[in-house]
DNA sequence: TAGATTGTTAATCGATTAACAATC
DNA sequence: TAGATTGTTAATCGATTAACAATC
């Protein structure tokens, strides 16, 4: 796997939607399951499901439904997440704090294992069970580990500069909470995660 | 305004990047910027802008391009973020009281106003400028406010129970952090925070 | 007027859905 | 075997992009 070409993003992030709700349902006992079934609380119809998993092989067993746990498995695999994946984490503001103990991205096996801040006063203390380091030491750590994945929590102005300066130590993909359009070589994957957009949907959407 | 049909969730999403670029190009004293200038940082083609404006009406002068400060009021005013806009936020955990003092709110003009949790150790404290309430109490200030909006931070078990609890009391838009899929009556706008999802992304991406 | 850039139409591209043969 | 459900193809739908006439 990994191979793969032309997966839309849609379809990834459905793939995690499906995890969870297999995940759930494996926790409840539920062995089989068909495409009608697991779709119907999730906004989405059968054949996205079965087409989205057809781009990575077969699943299912025809008239039978879909092995619950293996399903799952195979999906872990797909993803990555089958394995523990270590994160540094940049900006220890409330909203990063608040990340670092985050249970959902454990949940995915993501683990951040370090973060950083640029504030003397901050550098040393202690957030859940790890400690503020200095962002100028970053390099040292990603090289040290080989971590290619950061979450972004610095303020929008410092976004741009801050981002380009972890590209240069080899950071790969970044999960950017300033609500920014970060501007990097076109091989750095940049999801955001723009809060304030997604209400401003909703306030359009209710007039 | 507000009565254009079928506009995509992603155009509504792009006016929002638009407006936050135009806000900081008048912040800089420029006055008149083209489809081409303003789209050149921001992964979009000029006649995507263009295209996406078109819904709404005409806002350019041709042969010039656009004013920034009228075309960034236009835009405040088919979001309907041209006025303040009051939303309640349940959940007053780590990210909850994070939320409550972020800046990107504030900055599209909404405000949280109330925020309530079930914990009774919360209850009554303040975060920020704003006392945590007893969620039993929250039809009362939907009532008196008619606020229509909740920012919902609970527990991903907790969620849908909470969800349809506060959709029983007028609340019609949910900006929802739970890594959970709602199931609510068709007239509820609801927005998925989706962080470990937006994450899987990248880490599938990298390989 | 000549040059520039919009607003809009038409073409393209890609994603979703429906339908059904394959097969458990 | 008959019934059920997958995997996949083809049809549909919608969003993006290119092209260009309109016009400042």
């Amino acid at each position: 796997m990994g191979k793969e070409k032309n997966i839309s993003t849609e379809t990834i992030k459905r793939l995690i939607i499906y995890l969870r709700y297999l995940d759930t349902l494996n926790k409840n006992g539920i062995k089989i399951i068909s495409s009608e079934n697991i779709t119907s609380l999730l906004n989405v119809q059968p054949s996205q499901f079965r087409k989205d998993l057809s781009f990575f092989g077969e699943f299912g067993k025809r008239g039978v439904g879909y092995n619950v746990d293996s399903l799952a498995n195979s999906i872990r695999k797909i993803l990555g997440v089958n394995r523990e994946i270590d994160v540094v984490l940049i900006g220890v503001g409330k909203l990063g704090s608040a990340l670092i103990q985050y249970t959902g991205f454990k949940k995915i096996n993501v683990n951040i294992v370090s973060c950083f801040d640029k504030n003397p006063d901050k550098i040393g203390t202690m957030v859940e069970n790890i400690r503020v380091e200095d962002i100028k030491n970053i390099g040292k750590t990603l090289k040290r580990t080989g971590i290619r994945i950061a979450i972004l929590c610095v303020p929008v102005e410092e976004a741009q500069s801050v981002a380009k300066y972890i590209v240069g130590f080899g950071i790969k993909g970044i999960l950017n909470f300033a609500p920014a359009t970060l501007v990097l070589p076109a091989e750095v994957n940049v999801s955001n995660v723009d809060m304030a957009s997604e209400l401003g949907n909703i306030i359009y959407y209710l007039k």
